[in-house]
DNA sequence: GGGATCGTTCGTGAAGCACCAACTATTTAT
DNA sequence: ATAAATAGTTGGTGCTTCACGAACGATCCC
């Protein structure tokens, strides 16, 4: 029965009946359970499911000034400075100053911090098993890469033009 | 373009590159994002993110116990009283006794629940575009799709024999 | 009757996080 | 050159969430 479901990716045509159908909550559920498997597997590790969450933003779009990242993060930036002296302390990212503008503090993933992140990664395998059970392998990739983009297309547009449209609806 | 991906529905066999493909940290950022524009939007209506979600998972599988409850949602049962407290204050669930077992609290949507949870849904929709903007609107119905069972499958499995397996890895 | 279970209440303590204030170093505008 | 703005840092404060423990009444099961 999941296997004709397993068939989605490919509807565009349709008006759908989707209206109501929010993620959002969905979302909250999923990363809660997520996140306390992960905090009992990354302890080990030296890592917290928040640090996991910068390095891979790192990752992604690395290069990145910390007032930049806080916008991507939505945290303050009082707090992101604690988050990278973790990680810094760790030599899992560098701050380099940028030659441009030598106020801003470049932030970056050593070396370290991307095999840290990957080890991470692999450590998760058995937590994500336990709350994406119901899904098959090839949905997960799916599911992966829809949020990969969704994460990227709105940190790549705060990036730079730092998050004009507030009211587009 | 996720079509190949889709499809290959056969693992085991493709070693694949998606090994390291955890969506647990994405899942994390963009959980807080919505959750962040979500508070703002949902505070007119009452109601907060937990909220949302605890009539979330009571829509997909009502009539459960509280006990049952906390298991799903992965919360202590001491803090579940609280949320249903508020939710029960507000006529947006019902506390009824099981006649089966006069012990347990049958928890379930009322009418005015249902309509307050799509109401909230609606009006989430522009918190919404801004975490999700980078995904057409057939791609939100998949990422809904997919959390939707994911969330439902493991909430069946956690019910009945709760959660076997911790160290796959 | 005795032991276990469900729900409830209260309290405690830790953690996350937003916010304010002050300071340095640096850039930019006048 | 001086003033104002910006990036980062440090320290502190207070609120909220949450896990955990203790105790209790009601109920089920043996």
């Amino acid at each position: 029965m999941f296997r004709g479901v397993g068939r989605l990716g490919h509807m565009s045509a349709q008006p759908l009946d989707s209206s109501e159908h929010r993620s959002g909550a969905l979302l909250d559920h999923l990363a809660r359970r997520m996140r306390l498997r992960s905090e009992s597997v990354l302890a080990p590790l030296g890592l917290r499911p928040r640090h996991l969450v910068a390095l891979t933003v790192l990752r992604a779009g690395g290069g990145t000034g910390q007032q930049a990242l806080a916008t991507i993060l939505e945290m303050d930036s009082t707090n992101i400075v604690g988050l990278l002296n973790d990680l810094e302390a760790k030599q899992l990212i560098e701050r380099r100053r940028s030659p441009e503008d030598r106020r801003r503090h470049v932030v970056e993933l050593t070396e370290d911090g991307a095999k840290r992140l990957s080890e991470a990664e692999c450590a998760l395998a058995g937590a994500e098993d336990e709350v994406l059970g119901a899904l098959d392998p090839a949905e997960r990739e799916t599911l992966y890469k829809l949020l990969s983009r969704a994460s990227s297309g709105t940190a790549v547009n705060c990036t730079e033009a730092i998050c004009v449209a507030d009211d587009t609806c």
